[in-house]
DNA sequence: GGAACATGATTGACGTGTCAATCATTTTCT
DNA sequence: AGAAAATGATTGACACGTCAATCATGTTCC
């Protein structure tokens, strides 16, 4: 076996590659639209709204929501300060730690996540879900759980 | 069958969407960290310069140019902007109409393009090729078309 | 106690992506 | 020819993401 490692993808693979990831991002874009168009909110407010609306009492501080959502807390303090000008969520004092803040879902915010979930999870079951066959559906599993695993072992490193 | 369509998805097949479409993005990410550190040039760039090294002459139209990428044409154009500012292309008139423009890849632009290429398939062949057993690539193939499908019919109607 | 360091979080600068509006030049149609 | 519509492309405004720098508060350790 020489050089495995080195040798350059083949037409093939990367076709293969180019469809997977080029698909992955109309994917996303498309969800993105819909849950734009249908609830004024952007798939990176619903993933924080998700995360507070299971948290208790609706609140969390920064750096857990972040990690819940795996974001880097930078993204995640810009991306509240947007969410915070249209009421969406509201900052406040931590009591424990002086440094800290805490992120907490207005009922505003609440009713918004509300009214976005049922048509976004409708999405994905009609972009996604219902697009794959049950062994399909499987196999896209297994293939996150392998790339998910190739780039943690390099990581690692 | 009731109301097959207005299902929501399981818990499990969320869970699988929610992998997919992240490990995607983290794959797309980590791809897009290594060319730019390896070479200065963002994704964006990269799909410019392997269209406009691949064209006639090293030269399309701005619209052709997008339709080979499946870029909007004011993503393109915006895009060209910040890569003509970095010397990487340069509008000219174009000949024929003269409301358009011709995108041409400049020497330097050539250049970073063939000194990215390498590093960057390598890259695909070691964070996704090498990271699937052969089922799971043709998988990944048919997965993306399966998916491209659906997105394809739902914008038919 | 107080210097050194760690932690929680924000900021500014800048590249990127989308949408709607705009502008100039064809093309079409009568 | 000339008005109307289509086409090629750009622009401005604004949301988003990343990186490096910053700032304030806590913690460690002598």
């Amino acid at each position: 076996m020489t050089q495995r490692k080195r040798r350059l993808p083949t037409t093939e693979e990367l076709r293969i590659w180019r469809d997977f990831i080029e698909t992955a991002e109309a994917l996303r874009s498309e969800l993105s639209s819909r849950l734009q168009s249908e609830s004024s909110l952007s798939p990176g407010d619903y993933a924080v709204m998700l995360a507070l609306s299971e948290a208790d009492g609706h609140r969390l501080r920064p750096s857990e929501l972040a990690a819940t959502i795996g974001w880097e807390r930078s993204r995640l303090s810009h991306h509240l300060g947007r969410m915070e000008q249209r009421g969406l969520v509201r900052r406040e004092e931590c009591a424990t730690d002086s440094r800290g803040a805490e992120i907490v879902l207005t009922a505003g915010g609440a009713e918004a996540f509300r009214g976005a979930s049922i048509p976004h999870l409708r999405a994905v079951r009609e972009l996604f879900v219902d697009a794959l066959s049950p062994g399909q559906l499987t196999a896209a599993g297994e293939l996150a759980a392998a790339l998910r695993g190739r780039l943690a072992e390099l990581r690692a490193r």
